[in-house]
DNA sequence: TTTTAATACATGTATATACATACATTTGTT
DNA sequence: AACAAATGTATGTATATACATGTATTAAAA
């Protein structure tokens, strides 16, 4: 499937433009098909991506802000992430010691095994997804971090 | 901005792996920026597309099923932003002769002048920021095609 | 023709999001 | 030490979104 057919049109101005239609849609299309996935696991995208990114640091514990900062859609509401998965012990959350401000999140032993159930089944769902070898994908990696090099 | 740098993490399985989230949250930066600038016009980034869409097919009016077809993201609440649009009187829309369950939508001029203005704008921020040439940009489109293949 | 199914669109409701603001705590300045 | 500024987090509110359902119209089948 092309841009071209996925939007119905040619009326690009130039590829850089396409290009940007091009990682939008495409975004759009991993999202979809993520969620749907995640949706049997009662986990919103956003969810799933704070209990990967606390299982990464696991079992040292991050404040929200840090959370925040590697967030792929940085969202201002991080702490009512956090509260959803702390209502389903998926995340513990304590008081800080060394800054009474902060929070710090841990995640919970049950928080470990849905992440894993729920990476496995999306991990061969982009297998068959993505028909792109690791060579491709490293000249698309290079291609997107150029052209957000002025970002 | 490294992938690795924005999302303070080394930890891809692989480089295909590595290009889905560098798709998602190059997405993620391209609609922050747009939107920041569609703000001004009071526009919202899904207003600003369905502007665009009736635009392209100008003077011909298009229903919302064919609209929401040629939609980036494909949502389900076409018709209610067109209602916003229909409310700032930057769309006209009436009940269509040949079926009359379909709505049909034409872009005003008041609403060219508008999308021409917000699009003039937009345009100059998006030379400013990808720094990447028509010959990268082409690789570019043709290596997230053949990723997307699967879809 | 009458019935049934499919289609195009609208709407109700629950939830999620963005934005501004509030609050407590820490840091820096004098 | 006292004060002002900055920081980390939470929350209130308005808006947007997703999903299911409702309604009118068309198309197809009996």
């Amino acid at each position: 499937m092309t841009i071209e057919s996925a939007l119905k049109t040619n009326n690009f101005k130039n590829e850089v433009h396409k290009a940007s239609l091009n990682i939008l849609y495409t975004a759009w299309c991993i999202k979809s098909e993520s969620n749907a996935v995640l949706k049997r696991y009662g986990l919103t995208q956003e969810q799933y991506n704070v209990l990967r990114i606390l299982k990464g640091s696991h079992p040292t514990s991050l404040c929200v802000k840090e959370i925040g900062s590697r967030m792929i859609e940085r969202s201002s509401n991080v702490p009512r992430i956090i509260d959803k998965l702390v209502l389903k012990k998926l995340v513990k959350r304590t008081g800080s010691v060394v800054d009474k401000r902060e929070t710090v999140n841990t995640i919970s032993d049950a928080g470990i095994a849905l992440l894993d159930a729920s990476t496995k089944v999306l991990e061969v769902k982009w297998k068959n997804l993505f028909a792109l070898n690791e060579g491709d994908a490293k000249t698309l990696n290079a291609l997107i971090e150029k052209m957000r090099n002025g970002l």
